[in-house]
DNA sequence: GATTGACTCAATCAAGCGTTTGATTAAACT
DNA sequence: AGTTTAATCAAACGCTTGATTGAGTCAATC
C-alpha cells in the first residue's frame, strides 16, 4: 500500500528480471491456471523465487497483487483498443464497416502482443468471478472503452433499438471471454478439429460470426417465439399444424 | 465413498427438509456465488444448520459434494435437451429450423425449471474453471447431448464445414455461459437498460442473434480479413506473418 | 567511510482449511 | 428382548493460508 509506484526496475536479478517482475509473471501464470483463490501466495514466490514479505512490500497484499497482474496487461489492451477505433474511424467506409469495429475491440485483448493466451485465461476466470472486487476491477479498467464501442457499434446500426444493441454486446463479451478461457470444450467435442488456443484462427471464425449476429433483425417488443416453439414442439411430441 | 446411493431421503428436518438436501441448497448458493474454492465446508455447514462430518458422511468429500451439487441439476436439463431436441425433430420443418435447435439446447438450462440462476451461476463458473475434475465433471454430463447437438445443427446447415460449425457452437457455448454468470457487467455499461438476469428476456434476444450468425457464410482457408484490417489500421504495430 | 533508503530474508503469527475420530442417538430388523 | 444399521454430533487432527516482524544486505549518496 506504501510503495510508490516506479515505472523502472532498479534491482535487477541475475537472470536480468527485477523480484517485482518475476511476482508478476508467477502470479500471472499462477492465478490463471489455478484461480485467485486456487493459487497460495506460497506457490506463487515458490515459482518466482522469492521471498513471501516481497509481496506484501512490492503490492501490500495478494488483492493488490492480482490488481498489478491486472493492469500491467490491461491498460495497454484499453489503449489499443481506442487507437484502433480511431483509425477504423478514418477508414474510406463511412461509417465503420460493423467487422472492423468488432475486430478493434477483440484482437489487441485476444491476440498475443499483451500477455498471450495466459492473461486472457486470467481475464476469462474474473470476468466469472462475480465477487465485488473483481467486479470493480474491470468496471475501473473496461467501462470506458465499451462505452465507446458501443457508441460506434450503434453508429454502424442505426436502426437498431438500444435494448437489441446491448444485449447483442453482452452476447459478443461472452464468446471473447469463453473463447479466451480455452477451456478445452471444443476440443473434446472436436477430435481436435480446430485449436482453440489459436487466437489467429478464434478472430477469423469470430469477427464474421458476430458481425452477421449484430445484423438481425431487432426483435419484437412483446417476444412470443420462444415461447411459441417451446409450448409447439415439447408439450407432446406430435408434428401438430 | 462408502456411502449407499440412496434416492429417498429418510430423515427429515422439522422443516421437511433432509440433512442431504439442506446441504445441497446451501453448497448450491454459496458455491454459486462464491467459487467452489471461495465457499469453505464451514460456511456451508453453517448455512445448512448441520454438522461439518454430515457432508462428509453424505458426500465422502468436498469435491463429491461439488458433483452430487452438479448432477442433481445437470441430469434433467440434459435430458429435456434431448426432449426438446426430438420433439423439434418430428415439427413440420424439415431439417428443423435452425433456431428450434438453438432454443432446445439452451432453453432447459436457462430457463427456472431446473435449479435456476443460482445454478447457472455456478455452471458458468466451472465453465471458467479449468481444473482438470470441473473438466471431467462437464465433460461426464455434457458431451453426450452436445454430440447430439452438434449433429443436428450439421443436418440444418448442410453446405458448412465441419470446423466452421464447431468454432460457431463453441461461440454459443460462449454467450450461454457468460449471460448465465450474470455477471453484471450488461448493466454497468447500460444503466440497466436490460435486465441480465431475467433469462426468458435473455433467450429471446440470444437464439435470433445466433440463428443469424450459425448462417453467415463459411470464411476461406486462408483468412486474410483480419490481418489486412490490422496491418493497415494500426501503423506502428510490429508486423508479423 | 558512514549513512541512508530500497530491498530481501528466515521465522513466526493467528486464523482458517478439509478431513477424521469416537461417542451418541433413533429407528429397523431378528 | 437384543442386535444392527443409518445418521448426527462435538472435538480435534495436521496442514495451509495471508500477513507481519525485525534483522540483515547492498548500492548510492553525502
Amino acid at each position: 500500500m506504501a510503495v510508490t509506484a516506479q515505472n523502472v526496475d532498479p534491482a535487477v536479478d541475475a537472470r536480468g528480471k527485477s523480484t517485482r517482475t518475476r511476482i508478476l509473471d508467477s502470479a500471472e501464470y499462477l492465478f490463471s491456471e489455478n484461480g485467485v483463490n486456487g493459487a497460495s501466495l506460497r506457490t506463487v514466490v515458490a515459482h518466482a523465487g522469492v521471498n513471501t514479505a516481497a509481496v506484501h512490500y512490492h503490492f501490500g497484499s495478494k488483492n493488490g497483487l492480482l490488481e498489478a497482474v491486472f493492469a500491467r496487461r490491461i491498460v495497454p489492451i484499453a489503449e489499443e483498443r481506442l487507437k484502433m477505433l480511431a483509425a477504423c474511424r478514418e477508414s474510406e467506409d463511412r461509417p465503420p464497416l460493423l467487422h472492423q469495429i468488432v475486430s478493434a475491440f477483440l484482437e489487441p485483448g485476444m491476440r498475443g502482443s499483451h500477455g498471450g493466451a495466459t492473461f486472457a485465461r486470467l481475464r476469462a476466470r474474473m470476468a466469472a468471478d462475480a465477487s465485488d472486487e473483481t467486479r470493480a476491477l474491470l468496471a475501473k479498467y473496461f467501462d470506458h472503452s465499451s462505452g465507446l464501442f458501443l457508441q460506434a457499434l450503434a453508429g454502424a446500426l442505426p436502426h437498431l433499438p438500444p435494448r437489441d444493441l446491448h444485449w447483442r454486446f453482452h452476447f459478443l463479451l461472452g464468446t471473447m471471454v469463453y473463447t479466451m478461457a480455452n477451456t478445452g470444450r471444443l476440443q473434446a467435442l472436436t477430435d481436435s478439429a480446430c485449436d482453440p488456443s489459436d487466437m489467429d484462427a478464434a478472430l477469423a471464425y469470430l469477427v464474421p460470426f458476430l458481425a452477421q449476429g449484430f445484423e438481425s433483425d431487432s426483435i419484437p417488443e412483446a417476444p412470443i417465439s420462444i415461447a411459441t416453439v417451446r409450448n409447439k414442439d415439447i408439450s407432446k411430441s406430435t408434428g401438430e399444424s
